[in-house]
DNA sequence: CGAGATCGTTTGTAGCACAAACGATTGGTC
DNA sequence: GACCAATCGTTTGTGCTACAAACGATCTCG
């Protein structure tokens, strides 16, 4: 995707598309900010959800960050290749794992929120404070968020 | 990815994710209500372009489009293998194709565009007429339009 | 005419969603 | 205590798309 111009005329007049446009615009310069770290959005996500409670198993996991549970297989053995992430065993039940962050993986994860938090900065540079505020409120709405 | 329930609460507080989440849940939705046409995003967005400005080239239409080269090929293959769309001969350029939408072309971009209002009416169901109105000029902005 | 650019095309790599099936393990039931 | 169904993590396969590189045909320009 090309996203280096704005949307053409007739279709930036749509709010589906400019919707969706700024949507994956905004996936697509957080990819390329994730980059240089050796991660993808998928691994960020997470590394963010273990991080926030660790122990979880990977079911959990899947639930809370839609990554269906395949492609979690996949991540979280980079993770653990990568020595970022481990599974270890869950008491009481042998077929579920417990996944930890390790130092290193924390580590990953600050560097990894602080190219996410620039990134952001960088992004949403065209919007004031005030109209930020407000453009979180109208897709939190839009999103059915309480 | 799950669009059915509403993102989770550490995640629903960052205005990236939330850009991205309702971004991709609008090309979600919008690509399930082309499916019962035959039709996936790419395809309503070349038909719409040809519609607008018959004679169109490839080329231009890659400009016009976000779609890379090689998928519209793929795309055009299709949309001209169902009596959608035909290369015609460009005058004065044997490389070039004109593109146009046949009859049935246009009767079945008539048709999309019905399942694209009606499925942007429910999407956006949750925003009144005012709040989609800010909300559309908030991302125009965002998105660097005029 | 010849060199270089352009247009459409083909091929290959990669990420991701989705669906189906599998072995290991668990829990409930008779 | 044995059996059956459900669950968890995993593997495999399919499909869509982005991206990069290369190709033949054709055009443009000197």
């Amino acid at each position: 995707m090309r996203f280096d111009k704005p949307p053409p005329e007739p279709l930036a007049s749509a709010l589906g598309f400019l919707v969706s446009w700024n949507g994956q615009r905004m996936a697509h310069l957080f990819a390329t900010a994730l980059e240089p770290l050796g991660l993808r959005p998928p691994h960020f996500g997470v590394m963010t959800l273990i991080d926030a409670d660790p122990g979880l198993t990977q079911q959990e996991l899947v639930g809370r960050s839609m990554i269906d549970a395949s492609s979690m297989v996949a991540v979280l053995d980079e993770l653990e290749q990568r020595g970022i992430a481990e599974r270890r065993p869950y008491p009481d039940d042998r077929r579920k794992h417990a996944l930890h962050l390790t130092r290193r993986g924390k580590a990953a994860l600050a560097k990894a929120r602080e190219a996410a938090i620039s990134v952001a900065i960088e992004a949403f540079e065209p919007l004031d404070a005030a109209e930020q505020e407000k453009l979180r409120l109208l897709l939190r709405k839009l999103a059915g968020v309480g």
